[in-house]
DNA sequence: CAAGTCTGTGCACTATGTTGCATGATCTCA
DNA sequence: TGAGATCATGCAACATAGTGCACAGACTTG
């Protein structure tokens, strides 16, 4: 149970539609932790059902568009879950097995594939780096804690794709040149 | 649809009964891939009836013992998949959202998990490195592709963990000058 | 103003992962 | 030798995640 606490969070952060929400995933948010629309729908319907979140009224009834905020109960929630002691998640890559799989396989079909996440996590590296800059220029009031603690987070996210690029660039490196000289004979 | 593929992976490397593998999986394997063994057990199941594995004749008669093996329907099966285009495993950080929590709620309930997430990713980070020291001394057979690979991918995990420790130290160390200053006040 | 597109919400179905429990087989040691 | 541990397999129920499709209202444009 976990989707419903990342979306206390967002609205905590700002009363927001399921659309917005979802959007924002696309953005800061959704580094460490993505969902799709319907998902989010679903469990703002449970959470309403919970109590731990409610509509606001303000809605310039605006057909069936409704804004959710945070109540007393959803907030109580949220303090006790972060409290609460859980195991790291866990690790989880594709990739990995295909490249341990290919190593018992043979042939290097799996080439293109890394070069493919390679520009991926480029992309995803420069697109952090462009919304730390933008955060360093608005806001440069580096007293307050919320503003700190969500640098300290994209700065993460920036480490790992750093991480992954360098590993992903000397990983196909080799397998090149092996490729190379393995058609040299 | 993975799961799968990871055991087909797992048994290329070595046929095995089911706890072999659930066992397997917390050790190397399982830094980047993890299940129970029930998981495990079902998923055999489901791999047996597509016939994609076999069980081995040569259990010696020991009682409902079975030994899997891969057959030349699930070896194909492995390479198209390998070769299929993925987009990358998501990040999903529980203690990221806890973080991003905490910053809106204020307080600092956060630090004892913080610290209890860093002597995790360190006992990771040893264990890892221990691994690394044992393969090297094994098999110092570095032109082997399939010890290549499975070396370079205990050293993606060894960059992760470090990472998550300098950071974690990093934010620790924020946080605790935060709450000095607070005490001061 | 009709036709086409976009926005926001949602249901139903399927897939995947997790928890708790059950059961027979083998091992172990007093 | 029989009581208890532990090994290996598995079922059932539940929780969480993901996909495909539908639909109503708003916006837009020839």
């Amino acid at each position: 149970m976990s989707l419903a606490h990342v979306l206390l969070t967002s609205l905590l952060e700002k009363p927001s539609t399921g659309i917005e929400l979802a959007r924002r995933f696309d953005r800061s948010m959704g580094f460490f932790w993505n969902a799709t629309h319907q998902q989010i729908y679903r469990e703002l319907k449970q959470m309403l059902e919970k109590g731990w979140i409610s509509t606001l009224a303000t809605d310039d009834s605006d057909s069936r568009k409704k804004t959710y905020q945070v109540v007393e109960q959803g907030r109580e929630e949220l303090q006790r879950w972060v409290a609460q002691q859980d195991a790291p998640s866990k690790l989880r890559d594709e990739l990995m097995v295909k490249l341990r799989a290919e190593a018992q396989l043979g042939g290097a079909t799996i080439l293109p594939e890394l070069r493919r996440h390679l520009d991926l996590h480029q992309a995803q590296y420069t697109l952090y780096q462009h919304i730390a800059q933008r955060d360093q220029q608005k806001k440069s009031d580096k007293s307050d804690r919320a503003v700190m603690i969500q640098h300290k987070i994209l700065e993460l996210g920036i480490e790992f794709e750093h991480g992954w690029i360098t590993w992903l660039e000397d990983v196909i490196q080799i397998l090149e040149n092996q490729e190379l000289e393995n058609q040299s004979t």
